[in-house]
Parts: C-alpha cells; structure tokens; sequence
DNA sequence: CTCTGTGCAAAGCGTTTGCAAACGA
DNA sequence: TCGTTTGCAAACGCTTTGCACAGAG
C-alpha cells in the first residue's frame, strides 16, 4: 500500500483508496476489463462511480502507467506496464496470460526491412490452454 | 468484380454494389476505418446508411472474410484475410502497412512454453516510419 | 418468388463531461 | 488551504436494431 502510493505519486496522481484498490486488483489479476475491475471495487466502496473507474483509467493509461490490450473481439483489457511480454489467448474460455519471449530477432528483422525506427513488439498468442484442451478432445 | 462477386458468393453473402465497393476500397487502401470506409462509400452511394457499412463489416468479419485490427488508443481498422503477416504502426502519422515476417520461431517456442495450441499469432510493431523519420529529426 | 440487404429513424450501450462536495498533499 | 478526485446525472458518440421497401439469386 505504501508502495502503490509511492507510484501512484511517482505519476502525479494522488493516492486515493480508490486508486489504490484498483491497482491491488489489476496486479492481483494480471489483466482485466473495465466491468469485472468495477463489479471488484463495489465489493470495497459500495458507493463508487463507473466514471471514477474511467477517469482514473485514463489517467493512468495517458501517463503509460496502464498498459492498454486490445484484442480483436473482446473488451479491452488493462494491465501494469512491466517489462516486455507477449500474451497468450485461450480462445475457448478467454483467459489471457503473460509470456515472456525474444523479440528481438522479430524487431530487427522488422526494423531493416522497413526502415521504421520501432519502439514497441506487440505479440499475442491466440489459440486453446493446455486446461481447455483436456476438457475438450474434440477441436 | 467478377471476382469479388464469386468471393462474396463463397461466403453466403449476396453480391450487391455497396459489398462489392467496400471490398475494393479496403483492397485499395490496405487497411481502413468505418468512418474513411463510410466516406469513401457516399462518394459512390450519395444515399449509403452508415448502418448498412455497418452490418456488412459485421457480416464479413463474422465469417472470416475481413479481419478486424485493434490497436491500443486508435479507431479499430479492417483489412482483407489473407496470409500471415504482420503490421507496422507509425506513431506519428498513423499509416499502418503490413510486414511479412517468420513467426514460426516466436510461435513454436510460445507453444512449447506454455502448451497451448496455438492457431495464430499478431504481431504489431509500432514506430517512427521513415517518412516522419525525415520530416522531423528530434524524436 | 423468396430471402437477403438497404436506408431510415430510434434505441442501446459504453464512455465522457460538468458540477458541487469531499479529500489528499 | 489549494488543487485534485469523487459521485452523480446528463450528455455524447459509436454501434445495433426494427421495419418497410428494394434488390439479388
């Protein structure tokens, strides 16, 4: 709790319970959308407002201390910007989880071949968890 | 447009003229929003409803026929299915092009960690392109 | 001829905004 | 205390829906 208010100071934003709840709830699931993080949050501040929810999305996403995931299909997820990762998709029950792998090889490749300057490698994984796959033999 | 006819046909969905010039209009630009995609389209059909834009990305990407691109803080984009590749975001302009890359690497190794079963996997890289790489030294 | 697609208007939702009161620094 | 944040309600904008007519197969 210290520790979220250092960061959220870090950023410029006051360390409201608010905030400091919403951050202990994305942590706490990796990933998550604005609904499941609202429905989280009314269990401890039965009074919040889903504009308190947003703004404060936004305020942490404009300053890249939320990392915003869009998928094709699905609402979009946020997540803590921590180091470079890719996500894997289970198609079947939607759960979405971190990864890490070697861009590099990727970038470079990308990066001559273009001749962009790149700052960012997004990379999903969309396919069946090893979970759903015992569940179900038949794909 | 013989051709997008027999391709709109395959799809169960019935060639009409507003089909077959969106399909050329997304052929054309690449990738395109429903606003460009809606402007475009008045051009040709004065009388075109933004609703009718609408429902066909909607039906053509139900089925596979489009592939909608969802980039984190920019409108939702759609291009043609076609084969694998991946995309080249220029922050600073917004073209976006695609990339032929080798995921096969990236991919294998994802599976293997994870064992999921992977079918697909999106690769966006975001950048400066070489254009606005010349028309503004200081990045 | 039948069923699908179109255009229009209205409805539906997710998201943002304005404001007064409450709160953090 | 001062500037920020909160909760509420209203506004907004994008997307979908219902319906009657038009058009494709």
């Amino acid at each position: 709790m210290q520790n979220y208010k250092e960061m959220l100071n870090k950023y410029n934003l006051k360390a409201t319970p608010q905030r400091i709840y919403m951050i202990k709830e994305i942590e706490k699931k990796g990933h998550i959308d604005i609904d499941d993080l609202y429905e989280a949050l009314k269990n401890i501040f039965p009074y919040i407002s889903l504009a308190t929810v947003y703004k404060n999305i936004n305020s942490m996403t404009k300053n890249g201390f939320l990392i915003e995931v869009k998928i094709p299909k699905l609402k979009t997820r946020y997540e803590l910007s921590k180091n470079s990762h890719a996500h894997l998709l289970c198609k079947k029950c939607g759960e979405l989880t971190d990864i890490f792998i070697d861009k590099k090889w990727i970038t470079n490749n990308a990066s001559e071949e273009s001749g962009y300057i790149i700052e960012n490698t997004l990379v999903t994984f969309e396919g069946i968890c090893p979970k759903c796959q015992k569940d179900n033999k038949f794909l």
